[in-house]
DNA sequence: GACAATTTAGACAAGGCTGTCTAATTTTCT
DNA sequence: AGAAAATTAGACAGCCTTGTCTAAATTGTC
């Protein structure tokens, strides 16, 4: 096997150069959610980036491309971010309640709570009407088969009889409302919940969901055979 | 009954005037809303508010006392419309389900879809971290207030032997969050719901909100002799 | 060390926005 | 009708922002 050769894949001279290109849109990512696209400017964006104003236009055209390849970084990163936490699924759970609180705790913490679902939803909301065509890959990426996916699990889950539910999607829906219910106030002011606000909800929210999906004998469901 | 005599109520000269005023703070409402405060421009205002730009500086000064003036009517009216709400909850449910699904219709069409819902939502999260002073009220005055009158009522509902719940403060919460799980969406990307999905998202909510909390008996509910 | 690509600081024009001012016009009250 | 108040259009200075351009300095490669 011929060893990666990194240096191959572009025209060369670009080890600080792209270290530039992700500290551009870093500091863009942190001033348009800051600012907004209107209130936000170039310098602002250049400076908090170490780079010169010439450098931000070199590498991204004008301001409105900037702003594009902003959703579009930001976009993938949290899609994947929400994948890789869904894989951690409690797809067999030992202690159901213990293993969902778990998983909702891992959900707010790298999913929402964290730098890049922070941006997302305020990018969103500040700047989804204007550039509806924008986050449309977000629309149709993002929440839609998060939900689907979710709801995929909780349908197993009920299959093998750890759960009881007539519409796994409106479950799924339901049980990430509950586990943001408690944390909605620190999301509209822009506060990170500390670890313990963050526990208290995720149990505060399975318990309910349990309450309403759980089994009736739910200590000792009979998986099949 | 004496007929309401509105002229009295002000020093006079002001019928226009004050129509001009609402209609500023109407317009400021839209443009601060859809553009953000750094994004949205006097002329613009002027504009939407069939009004010369020299007349809204005569109202309301600069543009930060303009903005001021936005938040805090807007505010204002939320809250009034909240506790209004608030005041229809079924205190004496004839059938329980069915009258929280309609509360709940009545809390998301008045308090949360409707305009001065959606721009506070999206105020707060625009500017919310820029100006946490102006929020202030809204953060002591708005869900805090909310939260603690639906608890209290949830409460009461309790004692009377229609639920059972450990916390009403968390259950309070949760009915909330519950309300809103099939609206998020369409919260994000500014759509107003049609009467149909909200009866959707209202009956799901209040379908699994009564799964956990309410008593196994529901429908015989015995108020104390 | 020489070479090419990249970055930088700074100047620059074009345009937008804020907030003020004035003089003319309209509205409102008496 | 006449006086007082409010509104209007327009011009204006001062400032900021975008996007371009240039010449110098830096970086990385061979």
């Amino acid at each position: 096997m011929p060893a990666p050769d990194i240096t191959v894949l572009e025209p060369a001279a670009q080890r600080g150069h792209i270290a530039k290109r992700v500290s551009i849109l870093d500091a863009a990512a942190n001033v348009f959610c800051r600012e907004g696209f209107g209130g936000a400017n170039i310098d602002m964006i250049a400076a908090e980036a170490g780079v010169s104003r010439q450098t931000v236009y070199n590498h991204h055209g004008d301001k409105t491309n900037l702003f594009i390849a902003v959703v579009r970084e930001i976009t993938e990163r949290a899609n994947a971010g929400v994948f890789a936490t869904l894989a951690t699924f409690p797809d067999q759970p030992r202690d159901l309640e213990a293993d969902l609180i778990e998983f909702a705790m891992r959900l707010n913490r790298n999913c929402i709570c964290n730098r890049d679902g922070k941006f997302l939803r305020k990018l969103i909301q500040t700047e989804g009407e204007r550039y509806p065509e924008l986050f449309e890959t977000w629309r149709t990426d993002g929440p839609g088969k998060t939900w689907a996916a979710l709801a995929a699990r909780f349908a197993r889950l009920a299959h093998a009889g750890f759960l009881e539910m007539d519409d796994p999607d409106v479950a799924a829906r339901q049980f990430l409302a509950l586990v943001n219910a408690d944390l909605q106030m620190s999301f509209m002011l822009g506060i990170t919940p500390s670890e313990e606000e963050l526990r208290t909800a995720a149990t505060n929210a399975v318990r309910t969901f349990l309450r309403a999906y759980g089994k009736p004998a739910e200590n000792a469901p009979s998986p099949p055979a």
